[in-house]
RNA sequence: GGCCUCAUCGUCUAACGGCUAGGACGGCGCCCUUUCACGGCGCAAAUCGGGGUUCGAUUCCCCGUGAGGUCACCA
C-alpha cells in the first residue's frame, strides 16, 4: 500500500505545538515508509479562517523542514462537496432539516413573547445525516479497538447548506477523493471518529487507518492551549531563538521513542527511527527545560558563521564582533535570545570599557589587600607584557599560571589573590569568562589598558 | 454528568512474564575554577490502590481511584 498521509489544519488560529506535532508525525510516518505527505487548509469556517493564519501555518511548517509533497486548500474543493452532499440527500442518506437557527433559536428563548411572523422567519435549513443509529468499531493504531455507540449522536448536521459542509463532511469527502492511507491526529479527535465513519459509509469512502497521538499538556496536565496561558505559538518559539532542529527532536521524543538510548535525532534521523508502535500512549508534559537543553545540543553542533548570523538577527550587535565570542556563547546559551543577552551582561566588558570599583578590586578579607593587589598586578603586567601580540587564552594561562601558583604556596591569598584582580581589573564584573579568555580577547594593548587603569585605582 | 482514553523517578521515557527497575532533562553533592559557564564524577528520585492468573508480575485480567479528552449549524 502506498502511505498518504496529512496535517490538516484551520488557519482560525495560530500556528500551534499541538498541530506541528501532528504535522511532524504524519510527515515522519509518511517518509519512513517512502509515502506521501500533505497539507490541507481547512478553511470551511469562512467566519474564522484568515489568511494571515494560513500564512504564518505555512511558514512554520515550512521552517521545521516539514515540506508536503501535495497541498490542498478545503475552500476550493466546494463544488465536490456540493455534489456529494446532493448525491447522499437524492440517495435519502441525508435530508435538509426545517428547524430553527441555532443562534436565533436561542434569542428566542430570551424572548419569547415574539409574534407569529418573526418566529417564521428564524426558521433555517441544515443537512443532516440518516443515522443508521448502530455500533462502531474502530481499530487504532495506537490504542487497538475502539467502540462506540452511536446512536446517541441521533442524525447530526453535516452542512449548514449546500454550498456549506461542516468539518465531519469535509474531511471524510477530501480524505477520500485524496487517497488518505492514514490518518494520524490528536487523541482529541478519538470522540469525532465514529461520526466519520458514519459518513464514510454513506458516501462509499474506505475507511483509513486510525492513529490517535496523545495530546501536550501544560504542568497541570490539562491540553496545552492558549487559553490557559501556555505558550503555544511556534513562531513565539522561533522568535526566541529556538531552531527547527530542537523543536522537531523535542516534538518527537514527546510521545514517542526509538527503542534505544539515543537522544539526538536530526529529521532525517527521525524518519528512518519512526514507528507508530513506538508511540506513547498517555498525554506528556510540555517541558519547557527539557526543549531548552535539546537545543542548547543543536546550537552547538551549528558552525560559526550560521550561529553568530543568529545572534546577530537578535539585535543589532555587530557582526564581527559576535564572531570572536562564538565559542563562549556556545557554551552558556540555551537560546539565541539568550547569547544576544550574554553581549549585554556576563560579556558586556570584551566590547566596552569597565567602570572599576575599587572595592571589589580589593575585595578579600579581613585586611586591606590594596597593597598585595598592588604587588600581583604590577606582577601580571610584566608577565603580559612579554606575550606575544596574538597570544591565546592557553598561551596566556601558561605565561601566568606559574606566578598564581607561585603565590598558592606561599599561602596569604593563594591564587585568587592574583587571579581575582586580574580577572576583575579585565572585566569589571563580578562574573564573566575567565581571566586567559579576556586576555586572549581583548589583545595585549587593551589588557594592559585595562590593568594600567586599575593600577591608577589603588594609587 | 454520559461516552471515550490513559496510568513507571518532579518531567520525557526503557525494561520477550524472570534485573540491584535503565537512560535523559531537572535537582543535589564533589572535582575542575577563589567569578560565571562548560566539563568530569557521584547521589537522591518511580512501577496509583485492591483483588486475581502464575513458580514468578512494571508487564496479563477484573474492580476501584486518579488524570485527561469529548459531548456545536468550530475545526
Amino acid at each position: 500500500m502506498n502511505v498518504k498521509t496529512r496535517i490538516a489544519p484551520s488557519p482560525t488560529g495560530r500556528f500551534h505545538i499541538g498541530t506541528a506535532r501532528t504535522a511532524l508525525f504524519n510527515y515522519l510516518y509518511a517518509k519512513k515508509t517512502g509515502g506521501c505527505f500533505c497539507i490541507r487548509i481547512e478553511d470551511t469556517d469562512k467566519e474564522r479562517s484568515k489568511v494571515e493564519y494560513e500564512t504564518e501555518i505555512l511558514e512554520g511548517l515550512a521552517w521545521l523542514g516539514l515540506e508536503a509533497d501535495e497541498f490542498v486548500r478545503q475552500s476550493e474543493r466546494a463544488p465536490r462537496h456540493a455534489e456529494l452532499l446532493q448525491r447522499l440527500i437524492d440517495e435519502g442518506k441525508a435530508y435538509i432539516s426545517d428547524e430553527l437557527s441555532h443562534e436565533r433559536a436561542f434569542d428566542t428563548i430570551d424572548r419569547p413573547r415574539r409574534d407569529m411572523n418573526k418566529v417564521m422567519n428564524l426558521r433555517t435549513q441544515v443537512i443532516r445525516l440518516k443515522n443508521p443509529g448502530k455500533e462502531i468499531t474502530f481499530r487504532d493504531e495506537i490504542r487497538g479497538d475502539i467502540t462506540f455507540d452511536t446512536t446517541e449522536l441521533g442524525d447530526f448536521v453535516i452542512a449548514r447548506s449546500i454550498s456549506d459542509p461542516l468539518y465531519h463532511f469535509a474531511v471524510v469527502v477530501d480524505d477520500m477523493d485524496m487517497g488518505i492511507t492514514h490518518v494520524i491526529r490528536g487523541e482529541d479527535h478519538i470522540s469525532n471518529t465514529p461520526r466519520q465513519i458514519l459518513i464514510q459509509g454513506a458516501l462509499g469512502a474506505p475507511r483509513p487507518i486510525y492513529a490517535h497521538l496523545p495530546l501536550i499538556l501544560n504542568e497541570k496536565r490539562a491540553k496545552m492551549s492558549k487559553r490557559s496561558g501556555d505558550t503555544v505559538a511556534i513562531m513565539d518559539y522561533r522568535a526566541e531563538g529556538l531552531l527547527p532542529e530542537a523543536f522537531n527532536n523535542y516534538l518527537a521524543l514527546l510521545g514517542w521513542n526509538p527503542g534505544d538510548e539515543r537522544e539526538y535525532f536530526t529529521l532525517p534521523e527521525l524518519c528512518e527511527a519512526f514507528s507508530l508502535e513506538r508511540v506513547q500512549r498517555s498525554g506528556g508534559v510540555w517541558n519547557r527545560e527539557k526543549l531548552l537543553s535539546v537545543n542548547q545540543h543543536w546550537m552547538r553542533e551549528m558552525d560559526d558563521a550560521m550561529f553568530a548570523k543568529e545572534v546577530h538577527g537578535m539585535g543589532d550587535f555587530d557582526i564581527d564582533s559576535i564572531h570572536k565570542v562564538v565559542s563562549l556563547l556556545k557554551e552558556r546559551a540555551h537560546t539565541f535570545k539568550e547569547a544576544h543577552d550574554m553581549l549585554e551582561a556576563d560579556l558586556r566588558c570584551l566590547f566596552e570599557e569597565p567602570a572599576l570599583d575599587r572595592t571589589a578590586l580589593v575585595k578579600k578579607e579581613p585586611v586591606d589587600r590594596a597593597g598585595l593587589t598592588k604587588i600581583a598586578l604590577s606582577e601580571l603586567k610584566a608577565h603580559i607584557t612579554s606575550l606575544a601580540d596574538d597570544a591565546t587564552a592557553d598561551d596566556a594561562k601558561s605565561a601566568l599560571m606559574p606566578y598564581a601558583d607561585a603565590e598558592e604556596e606561599k599561602g596569604k591569598g593563594g591564587r585568587g589573590a592574583v587571579l581575582w584582580p586580574l580577572r576583575y581589573a579585565l572585566s569589571g564584573q563580578e562574573r564573566s569568562p575567565d581571566p586567559f579568555t579576556l586576555i586572549a580577547l581583548l589583545g595585549k594593548g587593551d589588557t594592559l589598558r585595562r590593568i594600567d587603569a586599575a593600577l591608577a585605582l589603588l594609587s
